[in-house]
RNA sequence: GGGCGAUUAGCUCAGAGGAAGAGCGCCAUCCUCACACGAUGGAGGUCGGAGGUUCAAGUCCUCCAUCGCCCACCA
């Protein structure tokens, strides 16, 4: 008997979320291989907060981890954040623009030093978004792409690879950014249409015998022309191809890539790949600033004339249009050809244009030295393709599948290299005396302190001379992911996987570095790492060539990808490259569930990288949700502002209301189209879970775990309760089992609002409330309140627990309240399980008949107009159902609102009648009723029947269907045709007795 | 230029061979002792179009239309 008052969303969601995590509930230090359930979070980046996407992607996960971690596996799931190199960057700069500063003033050291201010702001934020949502993961596990031990690993992964041969340093054309002054690769460029134009110009032949006509989107480049092309097979070229041209404008020398001069005497050549029936089949060949024009100057030796700077402006290769932008020389250029009689023609033209993906600036193809990872070797590749043909990686909706495979299929090497600060920097060294390049690791050093030095002289933290305080502070500064832990036991924990007993005071630093120094050490071969400054009373470390020994090494200024580093995420965050307990028992991991978008950038990514550095999967299933929209379809953009923010959803209806709309949203393949109704409808679910716990717990006797033993046998609808439930359960399971997320939630809603709620709880009151109405009643009465509550007790405890991964929230609150929870928290209790011993197919038929009779009489009321509250007297006849409704005489009473129930054997005249099967039934006609409207009512249902009819008597007189369809199904047909033809004869009879009722209407 | 997905009630979507479904919205009656974030009842669809397979087609096949997305170096 307690009261639990209103449903107070925000109340009840205060209080557990940080609970959760404060109780350390979802956190397994040790874990049995063979029961684990692992998952890594798709790590949000550090760019500013959550959306709906992250919403979406973070509930889908919490579901399935709540539901594994309740049906008895170890659940381990790993959260964490990216560093997002030019994401992040970009953020960060345009906050010191607004600020009136620019990166470039600020250098990169101070630069950097911004950005590891607005790290945590964003991470903490993220955080405790996730915090909101009631996300079950392991913060002890928390990892960020760029912490000390994730730096470590992606040294060692780059120098794996390099040692492999698989990633290399080259001059190559690659996409570049303008605005971020970054190579990007392939993925990162977004091609939109555009209304361009198509400039026909003239190229004079150098002997004066003509021109030919080029065609080109592009009129800037031309100052970088160093040859004209056409196909060979060309007829209309054929004759010419020993002849020169001359490039218009050009009367200047230009500086080749190699440092030579050319003049504006340009050949003309012969290329396969030049269509003949483009333009004019002549294309103009630009090889420092088009792609294809790149590869045909390497084919034909054709020298490289960059006319660009990094700011894509015309360099000193353009002559007179140096300094403009790309758009103003075009248009000058334009214009001068047409001074000189040399534009032919100008044609509108749509075609594609390639954009940063970040900051939608065009790209600008240059030609520079990047790195590349080789992934389209057969070492990389033929194992990514393989574990997903074979389906050891399944996609979920399987048409990823396809859609993986044809990208992996055309992989073209990945231009791993970035000229922009924040991210990992590539671990090269070059050697300045004989141009080797070193790659190290900690591995090139023995002793813990050596290696430790070296990682925080990597990562930046200190410098190259350091003086032994410096490093003793940064070793004791809080680290960045876990500021529960310093620096150096961040590296112990997750670095090095080991303890080692190192004092960091400045004093046993010193005594290590004499050590080092010692003379003896020196006449041995080994050189030392380490060298005094006595000025500065600072020491060095000394990085030498691996191949010469010279210390005169500069290391390379570029970071790698940040998908480079997300791309280990699977097995770095459980420790790699150490091996690990966790990562014994924990790689591969389970499920990855993302969006779609990032199927390339990332998800193929570490399935190449995990298969090639830990010769197995990254994870078996892949689950690929669809993006959210927003009511119109549309994609959610703050520029747009039709952002819905997962944060003022949840203040305004609640984490479990947000939880459930976009879980029961989500169907496979699908974008999800979200208005903020919908949020609004999920809540009432939630309103309506909570006042069915509140009429339950009002109506528990404090005593009913002792009485237990003394109450009745149960009832039907006890037995058909508990058959609804089973079913439910069974739904569930296979709903979950499938990722079938949106079958799950709608099964649970159904079987919580119309069938417990709707039914269960109004039969219920029967029991609850029942009265003695003769002497020696009262234990009878008691017996069955126990029963009615008991039963009411065991199915609400059940489907607290069958919801709580979509809603953990008002579960776990309720479910306290319940005098059979007993454990600190709903989540760690068991899922409820399919029980085919509570499945009683007879009793669950018996109330479903019962259902029909009252929702029959219900009809009929409401036709008649007859309001709710009052109680009428009804008569009926029944054959079959007879023995039903004296069992439920109670039941029809309080449900159908009826004063008395009689039973009669014949029909009466002036009374309006309806029907549930063989249940008929008469409503008294009192003055005042309409009878018109129930007419065209019956008159039309009559129809209905009547053409459902006809197409049934002609699919039984079709002599195939008879013959060739299974038994079954004509035995059905002929159950339904004898259904119908009962219902014709009632709604005639119906319709027969309303008109006479209407005309003794008139009459009277 | 390839590929994928969508098209079912006013709106958002289920249904994937055997009598057209849900939620929201709408209409009517009710503030009935868990809930007006509610109860009860009701209206509303030739399942984008055209062919075909089948005894039987929203459901399988072919073509077409419209919308959306992804991939692609045609200047």
């Amino acid at each position: 008997m307690k009261d639990i008052g209103e449903y107070n969303h925000k109340k009840v969601e205060i209080k557990h979320s940080k609970e959760w995590v404060e109780k350390g509930l979802y956190s397994i230090e040790k874990v049995k291989r063979e029961n684990k359930f692992s998952v890594v979070i798709p790590p949000p980046n550090v760019t500013g907060s959550l959306h709906m996407g992250h919403a979406l992607n973070v509930t889908l996960q919490d579901i399935v981890c709540r539901w594994q971690r309740m049906m008895g596996k170890d659940v381990v799931w790993v959260p964490g954040f990216d560093h997002a190199g030019i994401a992040t960057q970009y953020v960060v700069d345009r906050q010191l623009q607004n600020m009136g500063k620019s990166r470039l003033e600020l250098g990169r050291e101070e630069f950097l030093k911004k950005v590891w201010e607005w790290v945590p702001v964003s991470r903490s934020s993220i955080k405790e978004q996730l915090e909101k949502i009631g996300v079950s993961v392991d913060w002890k596990r928390e990892r960020f792409t760029l912490d000390e031990g994730f730096s470590r690993a992606v040294r060692y992964a780059f120098r794996k690879l390099y040692e492999d041969g698989l990633i290399y340093r080259g001059e190559y054309i690659v996409n570049w950014c303008p605005y971020d002054l970054t190579a990007l690769s392939d993925l990162e460029v977004e091609h939109e249409e555009e209304e361009g134009k198509l400039y026909y110009i003239k190229y004079p032949f150098e002997d004066g015998s003509g021109y030919i006509t080029v065609a080109t989107t592009r009129p800037e480049t031309m100052l970088g022309d160093t040859a004209v092309a056409v196909n060979p097979k060309d007829e209309r070229y054929k004759g010419l191809l020993s002849k020169r041209l001359i490039l218009p404008l050009v009367n200047w020398g230009r500086k080749t890539l190699k440092g030579q001069y050319v003049g504006n005497i340009i050949p003309l050549i012969a290329d396969e790949s030049v269509l003949s029936e483009f333009g004019t089949g002549a294309v103009k060949v630009t090889p420092a600033h088009d792609p294809n024009d790149f590869e045909m100057g390497k084919r034909h030796n054709l020298p490289f004339v960059e006319v660009m700077d990094e700011f894509a402006r015309m360099n000193e290769n353009a002559g007179p249009y140096s300094g403009l932008s790309r758009y103003e020389a075009r248009k000058s250029i334009v214009e001068n050809l047409e001074k000189l009689g040399l534009l032919e023609k100008v044609e509108g033209y749509r075609h594609a244009v390639g954009k940063c993906y970040r900051c939608k600036t065009v790209i600008e193809p240059r030609v520079s030295t990047q790195w590349f990872a080789k992934v389209s070797d057969e070492r990389i590749k033929g194992e990514a393709i393989r574990v997903v043909s074979e389906g050891k990686v399944r996609f979920i909706p399987e048409g990823w599948k396809k859609v993986y495979l044809q990208w992996m299929e055309n992989l073209k090497d990945w231009c791993i290299s970035r000229q922009i600060w924040w991210g990992h920097r590539i671990p090269v060294w070059y050697c300045k005396d004989c141009g080797n390049e070193n790659v190290f690791t900690d591995d090139d050093f023995e002793r813990p302190y050596d290696k430790l030095i070296f990682n925080l002289i990597a990562d930046g933290r200190i410098g190259y001379e350091f003086l032994p305080e410096e490093l003793e502070k940064v070793l004791k500064e809080p680290s960045f992911v876990h500021p529960e832990l310093s620096v150096l036991d961040l590296y112990k924990k997750f670095a090095f996987d080991k303890y080692h007993s190192m004092q960091v005071d400045a004093n046993s630093l010193r005594l290590f570095f004499a050590q080092d120094m010692n003379p003896m050490a020196i006449i041995t071969e080994k050189k030392n790492i380490y060298r005094y400054n006595r000025e500065s009373k600072s020491y060095k470390f000394v990085l030498r060539c691996k191949k010469c020994g010279s210390e005169n090494l500069q290391q390379e200024k570029d970071v790698l990808d940040t998908w480079f580093s997300s791309s280990l995420w699977p097995f770095a965050v459980f420790g790699w490259p150490e091996r690990t307990k966790s990562l014994e028992s924990l790689y591969p991991t389970d499920i990855l569930i993302t969006g779609f978008d990032i199927i390339f950038f990332w998800v193929a990514r570490m399935v190449m990288m995990g298969t090639y550095f830990m010769k197995d999967i990254p994870f078996g299933d892949v689950y690929v949700h669809a993006l959210v929209r927003d009511e119109k379809g549309q994609k959610m953009s703050k520029t747009k502002g039709n952002v819905i923010d997962p944060l003022d959803i949840i203040e305004k209806y609640g984490a479990d209301a947000l939880r459930f709309t976009l879980s029961i949203l989500t169907q496979q393949g699908r974008d999800i189209k979200l208005s903020e109704k919908r949020f609004e409808g999920y809540k009432h679910f939630a309103n309506k879970l909570w006042n069915a716990g509140r009429f339950i717990l009002l109506n528990l006797d404090g005593d009913l775990l002792q009485s237990l033993p003394y109450g009745a046998p149960p009832k039907t609808e006890d037995l058909w309760i508990l058959t609804k439930l089973n079913k439910t359960v069974y739904r569930v399971k296979e709903a979950l089992s499938n990722y079938e997320f949106s079958d799950a939630c709608r099964a649970i809603y159904e079987f919580v609002w119309s069938e417990f709620c709707d039914w269960y709880l109004e039969m219920s009151k029967l029991r609850l409330y029942a009265k003695p109405r003769e002497e020696g009643e009262e234990t009878r009465i008691k017996q069955e309140r126990i029963t009615a509550q008991a039963t009411l007790l065991s199915v609400f405890d059940r489907i607290l627990k069958l919801l709580h991964p979509f809603m953990p929230y008002i579960t776990e609150e309720l479910w306290k309240t319940l005098p059979t929870s007993y454990t600190e928290s709903i989540s760690i209790q068991e899922y409820p399980k399919h029980n085919p011993q509570e499945v009683y197919p007879e009793h669950e038929e018996k109330v479903e008949r019962l259902k029909g009779i009252i929702s029959a009489i219900r009809s009929l009321r409401s036709d008649l107009r007859i309001e709710p509250s009052k109680r009428i007297k009804l008569y009926y006849r029944a054959d079959e159902s007879e023995k039903l409704v004296e069992e439920f005489r109670d039941h029809i009473l309080s449900l159908s609102r009826l004063e008395e129930l009689t039973r009669v054997e014949e029909r009466q005249a002036s009374a309006i009648s309806g029907y549930f099967r063989d249940f008929e039934f008469f409503i008294p006609l009192e003055e005042g009723i309409k009878v018109d409207e129930l007419l065209t009512s019956y008159r039309k249902r009559y129809e209905e029947v009547l053409r459902s009819l006809e197409n049934i008597d002609k699919k039984l007189s079709n002599e195939n269907f008879l013959k060739r369809a299974p038994e079954e199904e004509v035995e059905k047909a002929k159950a339904i045709k004898e259904e119908l033809t009962h219902e014709r004869d009632k709604t005639a009879m119906l319709i027969k007795s309303l008109e006479s009722v209407k005309t003794s209407a008139v009459n009277s």
